[in-house]
DNA sequence: TGTCTTTCGTGAGGTTACCTCAACATGAGG
DNA sequence: CCTCATGTTGAGGTAACCTCACGAAAGACA
């Protein structure tokens, strides 16, 4: 049997995640919004008001490039920050009434932009794919 | 039974990239070099002397950033440029004897990098995704 | 109460891997 | 010879990250 060659795929990843990217930018054309700046209004959008520090959980990067991101979405009026009651050396990041309003028709582009992506694949495909990822994502190796 | 989330798909797909890029990177520290400079090698070591241009067609990357990646390989020695003696406009990027050494031991590494992150997945798995993933990058969606 | 350590956000400054646009040399067709 | 296309590159730019170090506040504890 034959081998299946990991080199290639890792390969095959990079490309298929560029094309992606393309992708989903244009999907996000219509607010000039990046697509870092879309996967952030998903996460605000679902967890509600958050601090920058668990933003950048939620989006894998370091808590620095949060605030970068934040800073995006201030100076588009999308979000806001304010002080945590709870806590004065914390901020919480809330979508504007604005944010709410683009979350949600971002929402359908992109649900759409990434169905036209994975078209290609049948429910099947996608559902195996997406349990792949998943593993990938998550697991320790 | 519960649809697919494509937005999800695109979000873990990102999340993956950035954690294979990174091991891919550890992977090839010992050469000091970058992830798309091991792609670049394995494309020339693979294509033997092509110009710029086909390498960039080969990298899915614009012309001008083949540019940019020669020069890198071309400053560790890795890599040389010749005259095209067929078009006097060209240039053929070859690799040094350096280079294909390099390149032979990379290979491997690479192997055993992408061998230990897929590690996660069951021989079926990855040949399940690398067959989607090819899927996703040449299919015209 | 004062000290000690930790946590939160951010300024400063870098990096990587791309990009576009325009210039220049050469090649190819009429 | 003139025009147009092609191959490469200089100049300059960008997105999306990063690390390091700091100040302010919180929490531990003696």
């Amino acid at each position: 049997m034959h081998e299946v060659d990991d080199e290639g795929l890792a390969e095959a990843f990079f490309a298929v995640s560029r094309r992606l990217r393309h992708r989903t930018r244009e999907a996000l054309q219509p607010w000039e919004l990046s697509p870092s700046l879309g996967r952030a209004i998903g996460v605000l959008s679902h967890h509600g008001d958050i601090r920058p520090g668990a933003l950048a959980e939620h989006l894998r990067i370091a808590p620095r490039s949060a605030t970068e991101v934040v800073d995006d979405l201030q100076r588009l009026g999308l979000a806001e920050r304010a002080p945590d009651p709870a806590d004065r050396r914390a901020v919480l990041v809330t979508l504007t009434a604005e944010g709410r309003r683009v979350s949600r028709d971002i929402k359908a582009a992109r649900q759409e932009a990434g169905e036209r992506f994975f078209a290609t694949l049948s429910p099947g495909d996608r559902a195996e794919l997406t349990r792949l990822l998943r593993r990938l994502r998550d697991d320790a190796g």
